[in-house]
DNA sequence: TAGATTGTTAATCGATTAACAATC
DNA sequence: TAGATTGTTAATCGATTAACAATC
C-alpha cells in the first residue's frame, strides 16, 4: 500500500493477529515493544513483523521499537476498523441467529441491520431485535439502505442465486458460510468461512499423525 | 506422504476443495476427468492439481485422466474421512448448540458424543439428544471414553485452561473457536476457526477497494 | 498408430528469513 | 557516545507454473 502495490493475502491474514496482540499489550499497559519482543510472544520472526508493517508505513523508531498505542491505531486503520459496517443476514436459521446475537461483531463495528429468510414460519419473527423480512424484499432493501456486507448463512444450492442478487444490488462484501464457491460477475469481495473444510483439515492431521506414530512404533 | 516427507499446509488446505468438486462430479455421473478439465472448473492450474495429487500417489493414467470415483475415494482416505471421529463439545452456549445440531458433521463421520458446560443452568439440559455435563467431569469422561476431537466454543480467558485439560486427558485434536492462541505442551493438533479475523479480512478488502476507487476517480 | 494426458523435472515466482547500514 | 532496534536490501527457501518425455 505504501508504494501502491497490492498486499499479498498472506500479509493481510496476519493483520488481525497483530491487532489482537497489540490490544492485549495495551490492556497490560505496555507502551512500547520491539519487533523482537513481539516476535517471541507471537511465535514468528522479528523480520516478518518488520516486513509486514513496512508494507504500510514506517511506524517504528530505531533504537526504540514501536509505540504500542500508535501501532494499534495504525493496524486498526489499515484493517478498516475505524469505521462501522452495515451487515445484513440472509438465512435466519440457527447459525444466522447466533451470528446476529454475537456481540463481538457489533463491538468491532459490524452492525447487523436486517435479516432475511424464505421460510414463512421465520419471516416476521424477531432475531435479537431485528425483524426477519422475506427474501423477496432483498433487492428493494439494499437499494434503499446502505448495506456494506451480506452474511450468507444458507444451504448450498440457493446460495449461488442469492449471492448474485445481493451482488447486483450493490453489496460490497459477501461473508459466505456455505460450501459452494460463488462465481460472481462483478467485483464484489467474497470471504468464505468453511467449517467442514476446517474439520477435515483436522481429521487429515489426526490421521497423518496416527500413521506416523504407527510407523515409529513399528521400528521398535 | 508418498515419499515420507511432510505435506505443506497449502496442499492440505486444498484437499477438502478437491473432495467437494469430485463429489459434485460423481453426483453428475461424470466418471472420468482430466486435470485440465478439473482445473477449469476449479479456477486453478492443471499443473497444481497434478502436483498436489502426486504428493500422495499416482492416481491418474496417461492419455485418459483420472477415474472420478477412484480419485474421490483416495482423497477421502487421505483426508481421514473413511473412519468416524468422536467429538465432544466444551461450551454449550448458542454457538456450540448450533454445531451439535448441524447434521453436516455427522454426515461426514464427525459424531458429537458429549457436551460440557460450567453454567449450572445449562448442565443437565439437552442439546440435540445429548445431555450437557459439568466441565468438572471432563477429564473423567475422556479417560473412560474414546474422544478424538474436542470442539471448544468458549469465551477467551477460560479456553486456555480448558484446552490444557482436554490435551492432558488425551484428546487428539482441538477445534478452537475462540480468539486466543492455545499454547499447549503436548503434541495435540489444533485447528482454529476465527470468525472475527475472517470478517476483519473482509473489512480490510472493502476499505482497500474504496481507497482504490477513490484514487481512480481522482485521476479523472 | 496418433492423440491425449499423466507424472515429474526444470524454471519461475513469491514469501520468508538473514544481514546490516542508518539512526534514534 | 554506546547500545538498541528499525527499515531495507540481499539470500534463502518454498510453492506454483511451465515444459516435456513417458505411456496409455
Amino acid at each position: 500500500m505504501k508504494d501502491g502495490r497490492k498486499i499479498s493475502t498472506a500479509v493481510i491474514r496476519r493483520l488481525p493477529r497483530y491487532y489482537r496482540y497489540l490490544g492485549d499489550l495495551l490492556d497490560k499497559d505496555i507502551t512500547r515493544i520491539s519487533s523482537k519482543d513481539l516476535s517471541q510472544r507471537m511465535g514468528i520472526t522479528a523480520s516478518q513483523i518488520r516486513q509486514d508493517l513496512n508494507h504500510f508505513g514506517c511506524f517504528g523508531q530505531q533504537g526504540y521499537g514501536y509505540n504500542v498505542e500508535l501501532l494499534y491505531q495504525e493496524v486498526k486503520h489499515i484493517l478498516g476498523l475505524d469505521r462501522s459496517y452495515n451487515v445484513i443476514l440472509v438465512g435466519a436459521g440457527n447459525f444466522g441467529q447466533v451470528l446476529i446475537n454475537n456481540q463481538n461483531f457489533a463491538k468491532r463495528g459490524f452492525d447487523f441491520v436486517a435479516a432475511f429468510d424464505n421460510n414463512p414460519d421465520v419471516v416476521g419473527t424477531n432475531v435479537g431485535n431485528i425483524k426477519v423480512m422475506d427474501v423477496a424484499k432483498l433487492t428493494d432493501y439494499i437499494s434503499k439502505n446502505r448495506v456494506d456486507i451480506a452474511a450468507l448463512t444458507l444451504p448450498s444450492g440457493v446460495v449461488q442465486d442469492v449471492s448474485k442478487i445481493v451482488a447486483d444490488a450493490g453489496v460490497k462484501g459477501i461473508w459466505n458460510f456455505s460450501h459452494d464457491d460463488l462465481r460472481l460477475p462483478h467485483d464484489v469481495i467474497v470471504e468464505n468461512v468453511r467449517l467442514t473444510d476446517s474439520i477435515m483439515t483436522l481429521s487429515y492431521k489426526i490421521s497423518e499423525d496416527e500413521i506416523l506414530r504407527r510407523a515409529v512404533r513399528d521400528v521398535w
